[in-house]
DNA sequence: CAAAGCTCGTTACAAGTGAAACCAATGCTG
DNA sequence: CAGCATTGGTTTCACTTGTAACGAGCTTTG
């Protein structure tokens, strides 16, 4: 068994490797966090979200949420308000600082992405975008 | 911008979660961490490594494969023995008992991965094997 | 062959993380 | 509507992680 060529091994390392290529922008560059950012992509485009809305759409647990929102409101980049219909419950929103922040880092990361992928041709990346879907579609079934 | 439709981020995800499936059994079941499992791969099958062969070949840096390695000794897995020739490096080998939960442990995650796998059509895996291949080599290239 | 510089593995420190405990707010039940 | 269970978010604890510093061993240079 050779590790460099056994597939799940280089899934995960084509992944990571160009994951990482974007968070030298969003984290080495801004010094924010995978979670952080996902929070704040989330966030820049809806007037406001519920903890539950980001936890769905993030697959961030209510630990990760609580935390990283709690970072970037330290930033001054979103704010969390105590929802007035149920106390339990938070509303996030994004402020003016956070808004011009993403729409200064989103297209360098977006950039960063299509410089990777632009090295594929066409027929790869199409592969690419067919195989990713499905595997998204088989990891979702749940079953073991 | 729709978070969930954005390609890095469903890579990003999908990887994950297939990646989440594995550890589930080496993880959960045997208490390895990624890196210790990767590590104990390389050495299940090779007589003995040296510390810059297994940095080339699991990405982990020096200060991982310390600490890996360490708790994998920790555990009666490897031995990691100071090399003679060169007192600074260390050689490392797979004990018995480490060969032993590899032979255990190695099938069920290899079957683990080929259960989410073979939810995939045999046009989608292909195009998945092919699609990550391409980015793998497209993320090596060493261009920003 | 001594001195300076480099390499390797480890460790110290601060920051981050997962799991469980915790607290306040809400919902449910009789 | 009192009492109990549940929910949502935070905090605590122990552990992991990244970065930089460290010390021991090799190598280079004069």
């Amino acid at each position: 068994m050779q590790l460099e060529t056994y597939f799940p091994y280089r899934l995960a390392l084509a992944a990571e490797a160009f994951s990482q290529k974007l968070v030298e922008v969003y984290g080495r560059k801004y010094g924010l966090s995978r979670e952080e950012w996902r929070l704040l992509l989330l966030l820049a485009e809806a007037q406001q979200l519920s903890s539950h809305e980001l936890a769905q759409r993030t697959t961030l647990d209510k630990v990760q949420i609580s935390r990283a929102s709690k970072r970037l409101e330290d930033k001054n980049l979103i704010t969390r308000e105590i929802s007035q219909v149920d106390k339990r419950l938070r509303v996030y929103a994004c402020t003016q600082t956070g808004q011009a922040l993403f729409a200064e880092v989103f297209p360098q990361v977006d950039a960063q992405a299509n410089v990777v992928l632009a090295k594929l041709s066409e027929e790869d990346r199409a592969a690419l975008v067919q195989g990713i879907e499905a595997l998204a579609r088989a990891v979702a079934n749940n079953q073991s």
